[in-house]
RNA sequence: GGGCCGUUAGCUCAGCAAGGCAGAGCACCGGACUUUUAAUCCGGGUGUCGUGGGUUCGAUCCCCACACGGCCCA
């Protein structure tokens, strides 16, 4: 068993408790990090700080690595700026040699001295002083191969941010596209909100829901599928631009670009309408690009994907026609189903199911015919009505309306409309999307909120509203390819026992 | 939901084709070593071979089921 491991430890943890020694101090106090006393290391050999800076320094870190030879040894300590060896020497320490005997790598280690150079050349911490400050009692994943164990990797998250150092830099780059998100809203006059996470109803976008209780009510909730309705409820109310950065959450397989909950940006702006958010939208991510990456030219999979604005823009209509030679025009919604379309997108092998919606076919169809051709930034624009319950008609198009999607690398990046805001064509379309639920038997449609019905009835301005889902734009930036590897903790099942 | 692949020491992986005492490197334990850096040298395997059945004198290996993970498809 792995308790050999952990006995040697625990062994270890008795004899420095022996000595009087507190193997997990409530705190220490460093000067700074490694990398910072690197860089005042190298300012110092170059003169342009004085030498007296790079004594007296306090530093601490994970031991990584250990090299002991006798009454000297080199540890590699590690923190969240890097690494800095450390010089421990038995003249330098004296009886505080004896701890090093006790030490294991895992370990957190504080260690004061001066900063030299070896004669290898590497900057190292000489050590008057070494002190533990938190004993760990599991061993470390190899140093050499780090942890390649995908489900391990995911399960004990901390294990894969030690070993694969590189891996902490897809959540930095992912940190600093949400604030670089909060940055360009917030400059532009937008108010970030909350809204429940906890609903009485499940709308705004096809997904089945969380199902859950509440004791005290007596009564079943959901967990939010969408933040869509509040936020607009907030436009009628009066905020004119508003935004959330929130987890939603879909009941709904696992897979390569699927957790059920994921991170998911929406934005509504009163008196704009798509094109407006297009605009945005490229602007935006171009800057995102630019801050995650340095530059707006992102290598994607052995690909350059260029987010420099402005970025194509097609019609669904004629990328259908051209890539799979549809008319959906000549396809038109019928009482009994899809009928031609169907036959069409079985005729071009995509499979679709006995019974489906329109809708659904026509996603299919994108899905399978023109959205993997979309790899650099495009937007493909005005989508069939039924896809789009939510979205205004557009002028002079019977059947479509004003809404985009935006993709790269043949993934959906943002979805887009101009909000319809006429109750009674709402209430329409919600009554529409109920018959297709019932006639399709597809849960996968959106529910009839009748609360957020009542806020339109009040007058909802034209507004141009936006989805974007966090964690696919996180993994093209970052160039991962599966949605795990840019969630610290993705949804695993229970292991047995 | 379907197909394929994987699961062996703390970690990274061999071994299984053709059934016969469970292997390597790192880590760890003991010893030497005061400028190393995948430190080096000497000595030491620490294991429920994912789980449960089956075949067999004998199963990590062959067969079946299941669990978990990955890839592809839906």
């Amino acid at each position: 068993m792995q308790d050999s491991f952990v006995a040697n430890r625990e062994t270890k943890l008795g004899r420095i408790r022996d000595r009087g020694i507190d193997p997990y101090p409530p705190r220490y106090r460093r000067t700074c990090d490694n990398a910072r006393a690197i860089a005042v290391f190298e300012a110092v050999e170059a003169e342009s700080r004085p030498a007296a800076d790079a004594e007296g320094l306090s530093l601490a870190g994970r031991i990584v690595s250990m090299r002991v030879m006798g009454r000297a040894a080199f540890l590699d300590l590690q923190d969240a700026s890097g690494s800095i060896q450390a010089l421990l020497r038995k003249n330098n320490l004296g009886d505080g040699f004896e701890l090093l005997k006790d030490l294991d790598i895992g370990d957190h280690l504080g260690v004061e001295g001066s900063l030299i150079r070896t004669r290898t050349g590497e900057i190292t911490l000489d050590a008057a002083r070494a002190v533990i400050i938190a004993k760990g009692m599991r061993p470390l994943p190899e140093k050499y191969h780090g942890l390649r164990d995908t489900e391990t990797r995911y399960r004990q998250r901390y294990l894969d941010l030690i070993a694969n150092r590189e891996n902490m830099d897809v959540f930095r780059l992912r940190s600093r596209v949400i604030s670089g998100i909060r940055r360009f809203l917030d400059a532009r006059g937008f108010l970030e909100v909350d809204t429940p996470v906890l609903v009485p109803v499940a709308a705004g976008a096809h997904a089945r829901p969380f199902i859950t209780h509440h004791n005290a009510l007596d009564r079943q909730l959901y967990l939010r599928i969408a933040t869509e309705l509040y936020l607009k409820r907030l436009i009628v109310g009066g905020f004119d631009k508003v935004y959330e950065i929130g987890r939603v959450f879909r009941n709904e397989g696992i897979d390569q670009d699927h957790n059920p909950e994921f991170t998911l940006l929406e934005s509504y702006e009163a008196y704009a309408d798509y094109n407006d958010v297009m605009e945005m939208v490229e602007q935006m991510i171009s800057r995102l690009a630019a801050e995650a990456t340095g530059s707006a030219q992102v290598a994607v999979g052995g690909q350059v994907i260029d987010f420099t604005p402005p970025w194509r823009r097609v019609s669904l209509r004629e990328e259908l026609q051209r890539r799979g030679g549809i008319d959906l025009d000549a396809c038109p919604p019928s009482e009994k189903g899809a009928g031609e379309l169907q036959r069409r997108a079985a005729a071009l092998g995509v499979d679709t199911g006995i019974r489906e919606s329109r809708g659904r076919i026509i996603d299919k169809l994108l899905s399978a015919l023109v959205e993997p051709h979309l790899t650099q930034p495009t937007f493909m624009l005005d989508y069939p009505e039924e896809m789009s319950p939510l979205a205004k008609a557009k002028p002079g198009a019977p059947g479509y309306v004003e809404r985009f999607e935006a993709f790269a690398c043949g993934m959906e990046i943002a979805n887009s409309y101009t909000e319809l805001n006429d109750p009674q064509t709402q209430r329409q379309r919600f009554e529409e999307q109920e018959d297709i639920r019932r006639l399709y038997q597809d849960e996968e449609v959106d529910r009839l909120d009748e609360d957020f019905l009542t806020a339109m009835e009040y007058g909802m301005p034209p507004t141009g509203g936006l989805g974007i889902g966090i964690d696919r734009l996180v993994m093209l930036l970052s160039g991962q390819r599966a949605i795990r590897d840019v969630m610290l903790f993705p949804q695993m099942r229970t292991l047995p026992g």
